[in-house]
DNA sequence: TTAATTTATTGAACACTGTTCAATTTACTC
DNA sequence: GAGTAAATTGAACAGTGTTCAATAAATTAA
């Protein structure tokens, strides 16, 4: 058999990409594997690598949907109105938010990303700053000097990671009283008095 | 062939953890197979799985050595004198050094015991209680209450820990002027300034 | 010393995996 | 309708984790 009417190159690509998706968030990455997808399309393996480079690609092409999908998440989560610290506090929760429901994407997004040495391409690394910006944004009416932006957003983002990410793989034996959102909460909090009493 | 005179079931054991241990660092966890390691040491892969369950319990116990490295590594680094916050600085930056020098073996310590959710034995999780007491000991005689010393010390683990895994990744485009190390004694700096005035 | 038993070890087998590529079939162009 | 270009296939290759009957050696019993 050959070329079928039907599904476009770009079709295909973006079908293939969404029952990825849909294969890692139900059963996980390490159940992942190009043939399944295949099938589930109803196309041969061969096709999928006429359509990705190879499994990097395609995964690599997952996590821009799911950064994509991040982004949009905390953006729509973006109550008005809010300033500095509680904008902060915000994209911090929804980060959890959307780690929590969709774990098993986000934690594609880290083990795979930097999983091999090749460099990212410029859209992908883009993305990720664009992401970064958002907390830079919340910090830019603060009176702070543009290297102590930076220096914030990266350090609080990286840190809420960090809590999300041993948080929800359970590794830091939390109770029903002290929960991730606080030790979020708590963490940006205390960053944040000494952040302005410190100035002074 | 079969029963050679030579190792025991235990000297098969260690040795080819320590093959294996080697064979992550130097090539990652990707490259990493049984096949491998079985090579290495002169046996046949079912040797390996007469002496392990399987690879999960194979990584599960290198994994099991990295954490066992990783404690020595922070004792030994501790600088005696130095109290609260210093203390908490020098384990931090002790996190970070040994993340940074090992890093194929310390990413296998989430990319693995993360993975899949067959529930971790307590032998191990004890290993992690005990790396995490080390920061609560810290904070014993800063005059927190427990539920605080509990909070902070998890609060301050992860998000060092979350900044060692975005700055080792290369996710965070931090600068020579702006390394990890200065991200993590802001954070801690902040953190503590906040946690010492909010009382007051 | 020999026979019986236990135990370590092997290597082939199974069902997977990512990846490549010649062959084939279809659609499009002239 | 012939010729070209492109899409699709499926077999092949080298690798993976895992299992297990067969085998060979060491240990024990007679």
């Amino acid at each position: 058999m050959a070329r079928r009417t039907g599904l476009t190159r770009q079709e295909i690509q973006s079908t293939a990409l969404a029952v990825g998706s849909d294969l890692i968030a139900k059963h996980g990455l390490s159940k992942f594997s190009m043939r399944q997808v295949a099938k589930e399309i109803g196309y041969t393996v061969g096709t999928l690598y006429n359509v990705f480079k190879n499994q990097d690609d395609f995964l690599l092409q997952i996590n821009a949907l799911t950064l994509n999908d991040l982004q949009c998440f905390i953006q729509r989560g973006l109550k008005p109105n809010l300033r500095g610290k509680n904008i902060l506090l915000n994209i911090a929760n929804s980060y959890y938010v959307f780690a929590k429901e969709n774990y098993a994407r986000w934690r594609t997004l880290f083990e795979y990303a930097l999983a091999e040495e090749t460099t990212l391409p410029k859209w992908y690394t883009d993305k990720i700053a664009s992401l970064m910006n958002m907390a830079e944004q919340a910090l830019s009416d603060m009176n702070l000097s543009s290297t102590q932006i930076q220096r914030t957003s990266r350090a609080l983002w990286a840190s809420v990671h960090g809590i999300c990410a041993l948080a929800l793989a359970d590794k830091l034996a939390l109770t029903r009283s002290d929960p991730a959102e606080k030790l979020i909460r708590e963490l940006i909090d205390k960053y944040f008095i000494g952040l302005t009493l410190e100035g002074k």
